[in-house]
DNA sequence: ATGCGTTAATTTATCGATTAATAAGCCACT
DNA sequence: AGTGGCTTATTAATCGATAAATTAACGCAT
C-alpha cells in the first residue's frame, strides 16, 4: 500500500467533477442556499467513500472558530495524590461527557512556574472550545477566565464567579453526623484540610452545623505537616484519658483519614474501639485493607461528567445553573 | 474591559505599520530570505506586546501541518482498574514528556463500537502529530498505524510492529524468583493473567526461565473468570495439605495477587506463613493495607515519560529504538 | 417575449499564519 | 552610466474547509 496521502475536499470535488462548495454542502448537510441534485449527491458520496475522505478538523477549526476540543486544567499538585484514584475518576468523567458530545479532551499540564497571564493566554488561544478547572488556585486567574470569552466550568471545589459541579459536600457530612449520633458518639473531634479551599471548608461547616443540630459537641483539629503528621492538639487529644476525649475524629478526606489512623496505629491505639474514624471521597482501594473507612462516597465520575455536559451546553449559548450539587452516599465501613 | 478580541497577526502588523509577513519573521524568527532592520524589528515586537498578542495554533497547525499535540489512546477497559493509579501514573508521565518538549496531551476516548478504519481515521485525522498506544488489543489496528504516517509509540504491553516503552518485565521477574529462592522457597506456583497479552507473557516466561535457572520447580495457575475468583487448579491447590503444595504464588500482577489473597484470607490460609504471595506493578495504594504486598516496582510514569522522549524524535525524523526497556525494581513487603 | 422565482451549481472571500516570489532602494565596482 | 549584489521590505500563494455572493438554466405566469 503506498503512503496514505489522505483525501481533501478538493480531491473529492475533483473525482466527483464538481466543486468543493457542492462537496461541503452534501458532507455536512448545511442548510445554505446551496442546492444539489439527488445524482450530484449520490456521486459525490461515492467519491467521498471512495477516497475515504474525512474532513481535516484543523482547517475546520480555522474557519468555524471551533475545535470541538475540551480542556481539563487543574492547578494542584495534589491530583496525583490519593493514588490517583481522583484523577482516574475526573478523567474517565469527562470521557463520559466528550464521548456524548463528540468532544475531543485535552489535559493541559500544570505550566509550573508560568505567570498568571501567560497562563490564561495558553488556555484562551483557541485550541479549545472550553476549559474544565479543578483548583484554579490563584485568584486572578479565576478573574480573567470569568470576564473572558472562554466558557468554564469548574469542578470539585467551587469558586465564586464560574459556574460549578461539586459533590454534595454539607449533605455528606450531615451523613456522617448522623451515622456517629446513631452509633452513639456525643463529643467528637473535626479533623480540618491543610489547603483551606471551599470544598473543605464546605465540609468542615456542614459537619459543624449537623452537629449542633444533633446536640453533639465538636472540637476542631489541625493536621500537622502532612496529612499522615499529627498536630500539637491531635497528640494532645490521643494521649488524654480516653474517657475524657472525643469518641470519634471526623475527617475531612480520605486521604486524612487514613494519615491519622497510620498514627493511631504507630501507637496501638485501637479502631474503632479506642477510636472511631471517617472520612470523605470513597474511593475504592486496590489491596485489602486492614480496616474498611467508614466514608463518603462522592461520585466524581458523575461530577466530571456533568461538568462537560453543562459546558458543552454553555458553549452553544445556553444558561447553564451557577452551581451543581451531586448527592453522595454514606459507605459504612468497620472504623466507626 | 470590554470583550477581549485575541490580537491576530494582521493586527499587530496594522499597529506597527508593516506588513504580516515582516512581523511574522521578527516573532518566529524563521530564516526566510526576509530582513528586518533593527527599529522596524522593534517596533513589531512594542507592537505585538501591546496588544498581547499570540499566535493562533489553529491558524499555524494548519498551515505547518503540524499540531504540537500529542494523543494518547487506550484501548482497554480496564486502564481505570487498580483504583486508577496505572492510567494516573501515565498521564502524570506524558504530562512530564509534554512540557518538557511543549506539546500538549489530547487523551481519546475508547471509540468503543466503533470499526477498526473508522478508529484509525479518528486518530490519523491530523489533530495529532504521535500516538502513544497502550493496548491496541485489534492487530488491525496496528497494521494500519504501523504502515502509516502517523507517528506512534506503544506502552507497556508490546507489539511487534511498533517501537515501545515497557517495564522490564523479564528481569522484574527475576528478581522475584531470586527474592523466593534466597527465602528458601523451592516449588512454587505462577498465577497467569486472564489476558494473554505481550506483557504478561514475558512475566510468565521470565520467571519460568529464572525459576529454572534457580533450579526451583513452578506449577502454572490460571485464575477464575475475574482476578479475585479461584481456577479449578488454584482450589486443588489451597485444600491440598500445605506439605505437599508449591510454598508461594507468583501473581502476574498486584491486582491478581490482591484478588488472591482475598481468597486466601476468606479460606482462613495464613500470609505468608501459609503460603506466600508476590505481584507486580507497586503502585502505593491509598489506606493502611492488611498486607505489605511484596511486589516489583516498574516505574510506570518514566515509561510514559521516556515514551513522550521517543515519540517525539521520532517525529522530528530520528530513528528510534524497536523496545526500550525500563529496569525495575523489587519492593519487599510481608506477604514472602 | 418579458419578468420572476426556483433549482443547481460555481466563483470569490475568509479564517490566521507561513513561505515563495518579487520589488524598491542603496552602495560599490568596472 | 550600467550592472550586480545586498538589505529591507511587500505582495501573492498556500494549508483545507465553509459562508456569502454570483451565475446559469429552466419553468411558468402574464
Amino acid at each position: 500500500m503506498p503512503i496514505r496521502r489522505v483525501a481533501t475536499l478538493k480531491d473529492v470535488a475533483a473525482e466527483a467533477g464538481v466543486s468543493k462548495v457542492a462537496v461541503s454542502v452534501v458532507l455536512n448537510g448545511s442548510r445554505s442556499n446551496v442546492g444539489v441534485s439527488a445524482a450530484t449527491r449520490q456521486r459525490i458520496l461515492d467519491s467521498a467513500e471512495r477516497l475515504h475522505y474525512r474532513p481535516n478538523p484543523i482547517a475546520r477549526s480555522l474557519r468555524l472558530r471551533s475545535t470541538n476540543v475540551i480542556g481539563l486544567y487543574s492547578g494542584s499538585q495534589y491530583a496525583l495524590a490519593r493514588g490517583g484514584a481522583f484523577l482516574s475518576q475526573i478523567i474517565a468523567g469527562l470521557q463520559d461527557g466528550c464521548e456524548a458530545h463528540s468532544k475531543d479532551l485535552l489535559v493541559h499540564g500544570t505550566f509550573r512556574g508560568q505567570s498568571v497571564d501567560d497562563i490564561y493566554q495558553e488556555l484562551a488561544n483557541g485550541k479549545i472550545d472550553g476549559l474544565v478547572l479543578h483548583a484554579p488556585g490563584n485568584d486572578a486567574l479565576v478573574n480573567l477566565l470569568s470576564d473572558a470569552s472562554l466558557p468554564c466550568v469548574v469542578i470539585a471545589s467551587p469558586v465564586e464567579a464560574l459556574p460549578s459541579v461539586v459533590a454534595d459536600d454539607a449533605g455528606g457530612m450531615r451523613l456522617v453526623a448522623e451515622h456517629l449520633h446513631a452509633a452513639g458518639h456525643r463529643r467528637v473531634a473535626f479533623r480540618q484540610s491543610l489547603l483551606r479551599h471551599s470544598s473543605s471548608l464546605r465540609r468542615t461547616a456542614g459537619f459543624c452545623a449537623a452537629a449542633a443540630s444533633l446536640g453533639m459537641r465538636v472540637q476542631m483539629l489541625s493536621p500537622g505537616p502532612a496529612d499522615d503528621q499529627l498536630g500539637p492538639e491531635e497528640v494532645a487529644l490521643l494521649e488524654s484519658p480516653r474517657t475524657e476525649r472525643p469518641s470519634a475524629v471526623v475527617c475531612w478526606n480520605d486521604t486524612s483519614a487514613y494519615g491519622f489512623m497510620a498514627c493511631c496505629a504507630a501507637r496501638g491505639i485501637e479502631i474503632p474501639s479506642d477510636i472511631a474514624i471517617t472520612g470523605f471521597d470513597g474511593f475504592s482501594a486496590p489491596g485489602i485493607p486492614r480496616w474498611q473507612l467508614t466514608t463518603v462516597r462522592a461520585p466524581w465520575r458523575a461530577v466530571a461528567k456533568t461538568a462537560v455536559d453543562l459546558l458543552v451546553a454553555h458553549i452553544n449559548g445556553e444558561q447553564i445553573p451557577r452551581e451543581t450539587a451531586l448527592p453522595v452516599t454514606l459507605k459504612t465501613g468497620d472504623t466507626v
